[in-house]
RNA sequence: CGGGGUGUGGCGCAACCUGGUAGCGCGCGGCCUUUGGGUGGCCGAGGUUCCCGGUUCGAAUCCGGGCACCCCGACCA
């Protein structure tokens, strides 16, 4: 029963200045959301519903796969973490109790469950297993932003498959997949499921749940032909380059003086910038403490971008830019004239050089290009897919690939023995040899969901709810002020809806129509009814469908 | 971590450059008015101008330091 006299629903007229994102604006607006301090934020009631909504819609997806649910601490000993080698990352908050033991503030939970299994797990008989919670999360993220879209605190349902081998990792993957399909449909969201980056923790596969949406922090690639997957990985074939210049027997140097970056050069010489070989200097590999990395010359087209996610995975291992100094040391000509021809560092040329001749790159000397460069015939080198794919590409059934911005709502990933073996979890096989527990993860959030479908289903005026994530059924609005006869009315009806078991919110205040509409639309029930004035008689009432 | 910006009643802003009683709109309380889509009027309450220090007869305003928050980028196991 909720009467709105008696309610707290601060709604605002206009948006706290600072806020940009739409679901952001909209859900302060309506009065879900209020801001504690940086990425943190309360849930008000409202709010809470929606959240708790979303999360019941998790909840049945989970149980119905047979996943357990359960919880566990936040609170956590820093030495579980110290095991697992997470232990350094500056996103986990630390900190001690009275006695000076250490403590961390979990960022998510494979190590206390993983730790569990340890310790629970014997036998072959005892797996597969699969458990969840929802919890709080706490990430000391260097920035957080647009509302609860990324916060250092949350809550996230995540869960965890235990298999006895690969085999059942992925039949348990499957599963999470089927359930997370379900999950997102029932959310009433515009959603793809994307392969992800598994990253340098290495992992079997893993896979994202984009919701495509403004305040998006990540970039998918679609194509009409159901091509979806993350840029950082994405891989298409290029678009071909408009006014190449004809090859040369061989290159042939031209002064450009001061002409460093890509439009630099493309000005001085009147050729496309698809037309220029870009030299990325890099150092390869580990060079912390004193050790150095190896020199690479990474060159890709002049109209493209380097894509350090699918260089590191190319490679195998990180790679960062070269810095001025390194530059002229190790690569040996200042900046902006590096080129591959002659380089004094191995090459390693994205594909789409491949088979093109004619091109201008840096002549490794100050103030000179090289033009009609050919790579093969001119300089030799590795070639990878490293370049991000650009709007206009082509998929590999052959569309065009089109770029969009997109919430990250969940994930999947194959997490394969990474945890396992540093915790001991093991089993006993029927042979009774001990063998590694198979692990996956699987996490969504909830608040995400929310953010997401404000996102995609508002505009200034209000949030449109999908039926499933509304706070309210229905909302009950009375109007005119000659009835104490619609009063009674309206309370009567409200009575009859919420012992239906809806949840109705009814809006009792004396305000004016406008007022009270105003608030309506920012809450955004899916329903509503009015109950009118004039000759008002038993049962003339009007309802009205929003959506 | 790099760059940019903002802190003034609950919300949105003005006054700051050029120091001199802190002002406007919304919201809030009261009375009247209006009643099918943010009515109109009158009255009223509400501010250590983020904090500390300095300059000055006098600081929201100038100077120094700190804190908080936002945005862009980097990062995001």
């Amino acid at each position: 029963m909720t009467r709105l006299t008696r309610y707290l629903l601060p709604t605002e007229k206009e948006a706290p200045a600072d806020a940009d994102a739409v679901s952001h604006r909209l859900m302060v607006r309506a009065g879900l959301i209020r801001q504690l301090g940086a990425g943190m934020w309360t849930w008000l009631p409202a709010g809470w519903r929606a959240h708790r909504r979303a999360e019941q819609i998790i909840r049945e997806e989970m149980d119905a796969i047979g996943t357990l649910e359960m919880l566990m601490p936040v609170l956590q000993p820093a030495e579980l973490w110290q095991r697992s080698g997470r232990y350094a990352i500056d996103e986990l908050f630390k900190l001690q109790d009275r006695r000076g033991a250490e403590l961390v503030l979990a960022m998510t939970h494979e190590e206390a469950l993983t730790q569990h299994i340890a310790a629970i797990v014997r036998s072959y008989r005892d797996l597969p297993l699969m458990a969840y919670h929802f919890q709080t999360k706490e990430r000391d993220e260097p920035r957080p932003r647009a509302g609860v879209l990324r916060t250092r605190e949350f809550i996230m349902k995540d869960a965890y498959s235990f298999d006895r081998d690969r085999e059942g990792l992925n039949a348990s993957y499957e599963l999470q997949a089927g359930a997370y399909g379900r999950i997102l449909d029932r959310s009433g969201l515009e959603w793809y499921r994307v392969e992800s980056d598994v990253g340098m923790m290495g992992g079997f596969g893993a896979h994202e749940y984009m919701a495509p949406c403004g305040a998006g922090e990540n970039e998918v690639a679609l194509s009409s032909a159901g091509y979806a997957a993350n840029v950082e990985v994405a891989s298409a074939t290029p678009q071909r380059v408009e006014g190449l210049p004809g090859g040369l027997p061989a290159p042939k140097p031209v002064d450009t003086p001061g002409a460093r970056t890509v439009g630099q050069v493309t000005a001085s010489l009147g050729v496309p910038a698809g037309a220029l070989i870009k030299a990325l200097p890099v150092i390869v590999g580990d060079d912390t403490e004193g050790a150095t990395g190896e020199p690479l010359l990474v060159v890709v087209r002049g109209d493209h971008r380097l894509n350090e996610i699918k260089l590191a995975n190319a490679l195998g291992k990180p790679a960062r830019a070269a810095t001025e100094e390194e530059v002229q040391d190790r690569f040996g000509a200042p900046a902006g004239f590096i080129g591959p021809v002659g380089s004094k560092a191995p090459v390693l040329a994205d594909e789409a050089l491949r088979g093109l001749e004619g091109l201008v790159a840096g002549a490794n000397e100050a103030d000179r290009h090289l033009r009609g460069v050919q790579p093969g015939r001119d300089f030799s080198a590795d070639y990878a897919d490293v370049r991000s794919v650009e709007a206009g590409d082509t998929c590999p059934a052959g569309t065009t690939i089109r770029l969009e911005p997109a919430i990250e709502v969940g994930n999947i990933f194959k997490l394969g023995t990474r945890f396992s073996e540093p915790l001991g979890a093991t089993y006993l096989d029927a042979s009774g040899a001990e063998r590694l527990v198979w692990m996956g993860c699987y996490g969504i959030g909830p608040a995400r969901i929310l953010a997401a479908a404000v996102e995609q289903f508002a505009d200034e005026q209000g949030i449109s709810w999908p039926r499933s994530l509304a706070p309210f059924d229905i909302e009950v609005v009375t109007l005119g002020k000659e009835g104490e006869e619609a009063r009674d009315v309206a309370e009567g009806i409200y009575a009859e809806l919420c012992r239906e078991g809806l949840d109705v919110l009814y809006d009792d205040r004396d305000a004016s129509p406008g007022e009270k509409f105003a608030d309506a639309e920012l809450l955004g029930c899916p329903l509503r009814l009015t109950v009118g004035r004039k000759g008002l008689q038993a049962g003339e009432v009007e309802a009205q469908v929003r959506r």
